[in-house]
DNA sequence: GTAGGGATACACT
DNA sequence: GTGTATCCCTACT
């Protein structure tokens, strides 16, 4: 049995709020069937006080939505092909968002290999780009609120044992924040870090 | 290691 | 308005 993650979850610091995202199951309904996997790999992102964050110089046209409520997602497109896909937290007016990084593969995996072209498990959501790309998030999925289909996320019960702590990826400012957080598995976007 | 690709933000005119 | 550096990446060599 699993059950929706509420939206006070949400109304908190990106840093809080990123952890326990971790083992949670991030769940797309499309056309009749749900591709869902367990998050392995999340970031925190914060606001002003963050220069990795798009946040960081204030609200623009496409970020707007991490300065807005809590509990829905940010989807952006970058490197010119690639979507990417965030969680919005905290209060209205205080940007925040934790970013998806790598779930590990639990239901509709065969529609997930043929968006992914891959028939590897691995090759499937271990990535930020990937992940997008498996489940089917485009930016119509932006400022979506993750509290009901056809996007959202639930807790099955799992209870993680263990997480850790890193340095974020892909970033070349802010580098040494350890605002990265993995549990073990064979999923995430990086094998050894 | 690096090509690929498009949007974005910001400096300028 | 135009120019351009950058980008929370992936897939390939």
């Amino acid at each position: 049995m699993t059950k929706i993650l509420p939206q006070h979850f949400y109304s908190r610091s990106a840093l809080e709020v990123a952890p326990e995202l971790l083992g949670k199951i991030l769940s797309r309904r499309w056309q009749g069937e749900t591709l869902s996997g367990r998050i392995v790999e999340v970031e925190a992102y914060l606001g002003r006080d963050d220069p990795a964050s798009h946040a960081y110089r204030g609200k623009t046209p496409r970020n707007e939505v991490m300065f807005g409520p809590a509990g829905v997602s940010y989807v952006y497109f970058t490197y010119g092909m690639h979507f990417c896909m965030n969680v919005v937290t905290g209060k209205v007016g205080e940007a925040g968002a934790v970013l998806i990084r790598a779930l590990e593969p639990l239901s509709g995996i065969e529609t997930m290999k043929r968006f992914r072209k891959k028939t590897s498990l691995y090759d499937l959501t271990s990535g930020p780009g990937k992940l997008t790309q498996a489940l089917h998030i485009r930016r119509s999925e932006n400022n979506a609120r993750l509290l009901e289909e056809p996007l959202w996320i639930s807790s099955d019960g799992f209870q993680v044992s263990r997480w850790i702590q890193t340095p974020r990826i892909g970033i070349r400012v802010a580098t040494r924040k350890p605002y990265r957080f993995i549990l073990e598995s064979i999923h995430l976007s990086r094998r050894n870090s």
